[in-house]
DNA sequence: TGGATAACTGACACCATGTCAGCCCTACCA
DNA sequence: TGGTAGGGCTGACATGGTGTCAGTTATCCA
């Protein structure tokens, strides 16, 4: 508020309190990161390749906003409305992951086991990673962080073409250079 | 304060304020954590069958100081020496599963990879999951918990074998009942 | 200019956390 | 028995963060 010129009260006539505050941050992460998740969630084309767009996009909105996701995972335990809201985000999450990796199954991409843990797991590596790595100020190395979530997601669902796709994937995304390019054509 | 028939004063005669006893709370499962994981840190013997046993153990104890552990990290944002000393319990893990994945890696058991942000993103997985499924008084079922986590590990670590680890390693949890023991034999 | 509506604020109330001077009670001693 | 030293404990207070409200100022329109 003292950077703002403003009283604080007047921080009561835009929020209900500090969590509502919370709460409208989270919405506007909440949608970049839909956003990105919907490439791989909606199943078409191939697998491997939209989960790597999906979780690229992942980490691109984490190392923008990291800060927010931060700040609202550490106020949520001191508010029961914000926690609620911060495990339904998560939680909903787990769901949709989960029903995808179940459609896997099916097809046989993916082995068999049951996915919801597997999904909670993998989601909570990610917010960890993500509030871990991007959270305070001096941030961490974007690319490592996505290639560390990226080969965990990819081993456990597609683990039959890892090392490939990866490797294929950093050349890629090493390559805003010309000459690499050309040589791999 | 009110459950123990003192009063509120004389906490602070035991615990220098509040997150002391986090401080406290926390150094008695860390032995407990530390304990279980040195199986597989100190690689002897069979990894897959030592990361199997650590992760067991972590299960357990996460089981049963689960509400600690959340309290502790619920905790940590509101005050730095907190967080720094859970930082630093985190981050002590991330150096060791490091070094031990370096180690498989010059063995030739585990893919190549930079392995200090792939041990961070397991560890944060754990963390959060340990957290999520048993931080609350209703606990998710511990059995599935290490199943997920497992299969994440194993998948990413050693991915050679994978189903074949843990479909020996879930009949074998699965078996207080003799016949199944015996039609193995 | 008058008047209504929106924007804003000073001052207050409340609660959680931490501190401190002093009380009580036990054990030990003369 | 009476006195006293010391540890254990507490009532009462200080402080700071969060939220509220009556009242003031600014803006805009008739």
């Amino acid at each position: 508020m003292t950077d703002t010129g403003l009283s604080r009260p007047t921080f009561y006539l835009y929020f209900n309190d500090l969590h509502g505050l919370m709460e409208t941050l989270l919405d506007e992460v909440k949608v970049g990161i839909v956003e990105g998740a919907r490439t791989w969630l909606t199943n078409k084309g191939d697998a491997v390749l939209s989960l790597q767009q999906s979780l690229t996009t992942l980490v691109d909105v984490g190392y923008k906003h990291g800060p927010i996701l931060k700040a609202v995972s550490d106020a949520a335990p001191n508010d029961s409305r914000l926690e609620h809201v911060w495990e339904t985000f998560l939680g909903s999450f787990d769901e949709v992951v989960s029903a995808r990796i179940a459609e896997d199954q099916l097809k046989g991409i993916t082995p068999d086991f049951d996915p919801l843990p597997v999904a909670r797991a993998l989601n909570r590596m990610d917010a960890g990673m993500l509030i871990q790595a991007f959270g305070t100020p001096k941030k961490a190395d974007k690319n490592s962080v996505l290639m560390a979530i990226l080969r965990v997601w990819l081993s456990t669902l597609y683990p039959f073409d890892v090392d490939a796709a990866l490797s294929d994937f950093s050349a890629f995304k090493g390559t805003t250079d010309e000459t690499d390019i050309h040589k791999k054509q």
